[in-house]
DNA sequence: TTGCTTGTTGCGAAGGTTCGCATCAAAGGA
DNA sequence: TCCTTTGATGCGAACCTTCGCAACAAGCAA
């Protein structure tokens, strides 16, 4: 729903310059609904400029992360990846023994996010996070 | 209370060997009960012997994640820290502005572990890891 | 429009983590 | 005890991410 216009008009109203780098970091990662990496969004910028490095896709990204406006997270294949809040509310099981990640629905855990806000005054929005754990299918093929 | 060579007897019957690496990396972590990094670990066993490398001790480190005998996780400070379970179950709040880390007790979250247990099948045991999120301070502190 | 201020970029280097491979040695059997 | 098998180690290279700094340009005021 927010548009590109909206994340780049928030960043503008927090003081942040709008170049033309951040201006397509943003279009690509808010178009695009799902989870990307700093090289895809950097190979996806490249098809329409050269003028882009990485250290400035790593940059901007900490800039949205840091504003709430993206979250990061670790999907455990060795790279971080990034996502708008287009990508929606929902926490990822990755199995910490084969690598599988279920994506489950914030309501399964909302009530306690909840409790953690009112309690410690947290804002753990966007809820958009990874827990690492043990699947059934690795559990049960483990003897322990 | 599990001490060293109840670690190490968990990795040798799951068919792994025990180096005198193993041992010492296991020692140094299972003994000191705070988070550690890969490289403090290495200069901790450094104290003792010369014959440890850093690959080695992040090998030995994903094989105790990866059969629950230690956790994982960012604290934002750029490097991943690793801590047994004689670090106790609860989780960290960080911060993603001013990166402060505040750790609440597992209770505060178990009700939704516990579900998200019985509705996925999916062990997120051992109770140790991070929520990003925003403080109360920062939250104060921005007009947004 | 022009010039100034200061935040932003690109680049190369450094830091943290993983990988491939030859060598080594733990574990178990003879 | 000695040998064999095969998993583990050390090392260097590669990969991902961050950092420092000089050059650049967005935004603002005149
Ligand atoms: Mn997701
Ligand atoms: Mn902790
Ligand atoms: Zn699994
Ligand atoms: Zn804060």
């Amino acid at each position: 729903m927010p548009h590109c216009h909206t994340y780049l008009k928030k960043l503008r109203d927090h003081g942040y310059r709008i170049t033309p780098q951040r201006e397509m970091i943003v279009q690509i990662i808010a178009h695009c609904g799902r989870h990307m990496s700093a090289e895809e969004i950097m190979e996806k910028v490249r098809e329409k400029t050269t003028s882009i490095n990485i250290a400035t896709v790593y940059r901007t990204l900490d800039l949205l992360v840091e504003n709430g406006l993206a979250s990061r997270f670790d999907l455990g294949n060795g790279k971080t990846a990034y996502a708008t809040s287009e990508h929606g509310p929902h926490i990822h099981l990755v199995c910490r023994h084969c690598g599988s990640v279920t994506e489950i629905t914030e309501n399964d855990i909302s009530a306690s996010l909840d409790r953690i806000e009112d309690i410690y005054d947290f804002d753990c929005r966007p809820y958009h996070f990874s827990i690492h754990g043990l699947c059934r299918d690795c559990r049960d093929s483990m003897t322990d």
